[in-house]
DNA sequence: CGTTAATAGATATTTTAATATCAATATAAA
DNA sequence: TTTATATTGATATTAAAATATCTATTAACG
């Protein structure tokens, strides 16, 4: 295949929580942190955290730690949350309404500007304050605002022709919540969101808890 | 620490993708499929489809591929979804309820018998079919009905209160959609969600796409 | 029947991630 | 000041995952 080989992904899936933990402990007032501070909140080894952040280029003092504010803006820069995107969602149904009332996003850069769908008495009413368009206007007000992620939560059967709106709309990103596995053209990133994974990896920990391994 | 050392944990997090596209391939009626096939579908390696179902102890047959029954059974076998689970759910706001709407756990051999929220007007009330009862009354159900997942969509200040009550209701497994850091006894399994971790990697795709690498 | 292509399974290899070790640095306590 | 402790950063090591290679098996086709 195939995309480009991205490395070090298991470090870039944590530091989203280091983020979390670390806006939290400037508004407790906390300059400094050291990585075993966040390892212990997350239950991982410091070695770990140390690595992690290596990869955002950040530098601490050694017998100190890091500063809180540098680290959060290391953090952000690496992952490209330092300036505010755009993005549209499709699909406005409970998990799409789930996504437009979530707050956390405003931490991670990221605003839902537009909602599109196809029934008829969501059309023109503000969910979580975002106003909701007929789904055929997608590809047209995406371009207007030049909106490069798509946020896609729709049916599996129409899932595959939504995206294909978004990348009409000029997209370059679809975060996919649906089933499907898309096909996309050379160049569109696509973010598989998979619920059951997490159920999965649940489930085989209860059954070393419960049963130990068979 | 420590969680006894759970491996291959990449490959458990494929396969509920496998699984799925395998029912949907059994009602379309066919009783073979390739490891290429599956792969295709996925956009990933074949190589890496056979590693993963080898761990499910299944065989295969040379030249021929897997039985799509007996992988569907293998699997759903090995993740424990052979026989359905009960799970409660606290907090019936827009991600819980978005949870309680989801066909999909049907799948995954997860039923959702009862949801909690502290709103005396959700109270009593159904989402989705599912009950909600006060969530003091947690722990007394949870025993009642032998529950042991519990499905964990509160907002962060009251998460660590809510999953204490799981715990006291002999709750075993905790799939934690907060943004806490849960902290619990040993023997009880946390599964954290962090939604955020998707849009971290796809943040990084996409800067890739969009500058290569810097 | 013989040939070709596709496949699983076994094994080996390579790549990547996790972890350990150690030196240098800083802080706090004695 | 001295000592003990905690820290980063660099390097080395180990463990795990991904990938390659090869063999035996099967089906399809001429």
């Amino acid at each position: 295949m195939n995309n480009a080989r991205i490395q070090k992904l298991p470090s870039i899936r944590r530091l989203p929580s280091y983020l979390h933990r670390l806006n939290e402990m400037r508004f407790e007032g906390c300059d400094k942190v050291s990585t075993t501070l966040l390892a212990g909140h997350m239950n991982i080894e410091p070695i770990v955290v140390r690595k992690d952040l290596e990869i955002t280029g950040v530098t601490g003092q050694p017998g100190v730690g890091y500063q809180v504010d540098e680290l959060i803006a290391a953090i952000k820069k690496f992952l490209g949350w330092d300036n505010t995107s755009e993005a549209l969602l499709a699909g406005a149904g409970s998990l799409g309404s789930a996504l437009l009332g979530y707050q956390g996003f405003e931490d991670y850069g990221l605003k839902i500007i537009a909602a599109f769908d196809t029934a008829a008495d969501k059309i023109g009413t503000r969910i979580h304050g975002c106003e909701v368009f007929e789904l055929a206007r997608l590809p047209e007000l995406s371009r207007k605002f030049h909106v490069c992620m798509g946020i896609l939560c729709v049916p599996p059967a129409s899932a595959q022709a939504v995206a294909d709106l978004m990348i009409e709309g000029g997209i370059r990103a679809i975060w996919n919540f649906t089933s499907v596995s898309l096909q996309v053209p050379e160049g569109i990133v696509v973010q598989r969101e998979v619920i059951a994974s997490g159920l999965a990896v649940m489930s085989i920990k209860l059954q070393y808890e419960l049963n130990g391994w068979k």
